[in-house]
DNA sequence: TTTTTGCATTTCGTATTCATAATTACACAC
DNA sequence: GTGTGTAATTATGAATACGAAATGCAAAAA
């Protein structure tokens, strides 16, 4: 849906392997490219209409991005999230997002706190439904709107990349009912320091908000093994880059 | 010296894409390819006697790194170092070094901090005799030393990144005596902490000793502009990804 | 029956070729 | 002499082609 093969060549904006990378992730985020697979890339070609050339500088790119594995003469293969990464990924996180809070308390507007604060209302009304896939997706724009207050691209850039990787995890991550209780309170507790402006306990909150998130998502993994219910094993390592 | 173009192709172990971002990152970080100038495309080609297939996956990954800016048609440009790149990397380097602290008390043998130890000392003597090439290679040895006993390499992946980035500013940035001697003593903090396995002071100590650092490089990009004084001026903005 | 060896097929990595966009050079008009 | 428009040149982006490596299968030997 991202991309269409048939757009209007002439005017194109951004390059070829520009687009495939998009259009790839997200074929990666949302499942359709299933973890521990290997990237059929003669298909990618067609289904995309364009060669092997632009295909395979986006397919480096993502690798870098630890959203795929390459391995010599073999190919890319979609990597798999394991317990490992996780713990690994969510430490890293954690303390970017800290700083994320920190900074956004120094430099965010009246504005934008009052639209986040619109944000959360809104977001404890889908917890109030039990709206589990808006519940998300309101929860993920409030973290955006945070990261954009810290006025740091690199922190964003760095956070968006790593979210990205554990996000296949967190999407499909059921919480229990204490747990989502739990994450809407902190939540509370999140806003209140925005609006105090209270950097140091945001940060503070952030990072333990996403150390729970991580024990969640640690449950969900035990019982959904992504790790190894998927069929091609490649022999490949952990990514990192 | 990282690569030659006539070794036995036989026995290559990486595909020519991945020798070719070393060797490029390489002649980034260490100044041969100039900032704010346009790559070469055709004489690293000829340099490194390949063609411009894989020469062109390196540039795109050296591009997510931020080492490189691409632009639609017109080729890549290595990246210039502003003082806005400076001020949004380091507080992102502050956090992810502190958190390589903290994860680092709880991890580090007894045998890696008398290493640690060790490289000190050797720093120190190297302070010392205002030796200052081998003193920032020690430095590195220990902040890299650090990292790696924080066991976790995403961390050190993200931090190598950054660090990579900003290096090409921070090997040429000239101390003032006092700076050095704080930078120093802050080193012997680092070590204090790591002995005592005080991973949250020693996330403190970090963090500030980061601080110190920028203001010293921002003093120093302040004089001598990368950011302006070269040559060929693309339209480019602030690399991110 | 099991294992191993050799061949065929597939797919990957790289080089080469082609098309198109951008830059430069030059001529002509003002 | 300066500025603009157009043509020539150059370089970039993408497609195709080719050699090499890996995989799978079959046949032969143990």
């Amino acid at each position: 849906m991202t991309s269409d093969a048939a757009t209007q060549p002439v005017f194109r904006r951004k390059s070829l392997h520009e687009e495939l990378i998009d259009a790839i992730r997200e074929q990666i985020v949302d499942g359709r490219l299933t973890p521990g697979t290997k990237v059929p890339e003669k298909d990618l070609c067609a289904q995309y209409g364009v060669s092997r050339t632009p295909l395979r500088e986006a397919l480096k790119v993502l690798a870098t991005d630890g959203l795929l594995t390459l391995e010599a003469n073999r190919g890319a293969w979609v990597s798999k999230i394991t317990q490992e990464d996780l713990d690994e990924v969510f430490p890293v996180m954690g303390a970017l997002e800290a700083l994320s809070g920190e900074l956004a308390c120094k430099h965010i507007t009246d504005a934008e706190i009052r639209k986040v604060r619109t944000l959360h209302n809104e977001m404890v009304k889908y917890y109030q439904k039990r709206d589990l896939a808006n519940y998300f997706a309101v929860n993920q724009r409030i973290h955006e709107a945070i990261l954009a207050a810290a006025r740091n691209d690199t922190l964003s850039s760095q956070y968006r990349s790593l979210a990205t990787r554990v996000r296949r995890a967190r999407y499909v991550a059921n919480m229990t009912e204490e747990r989502w209780a739990q994450a809407t309170d902190e939540h509370e507790q999140i806003m209140q320091c925005l609006e105090a402006r209270d950097g140091l306990r945001l940060s503070v909150v952030l990072k333990s908000h996403l150390e729970n998130k991580l024990e969640t998502v640690r449950q969900w993994l035990k019982d959904n093994d992504l790790a190894t219910s998927t069929s091609q094993l490649p022999a490949s390592k952990t990514s990192s880059r």
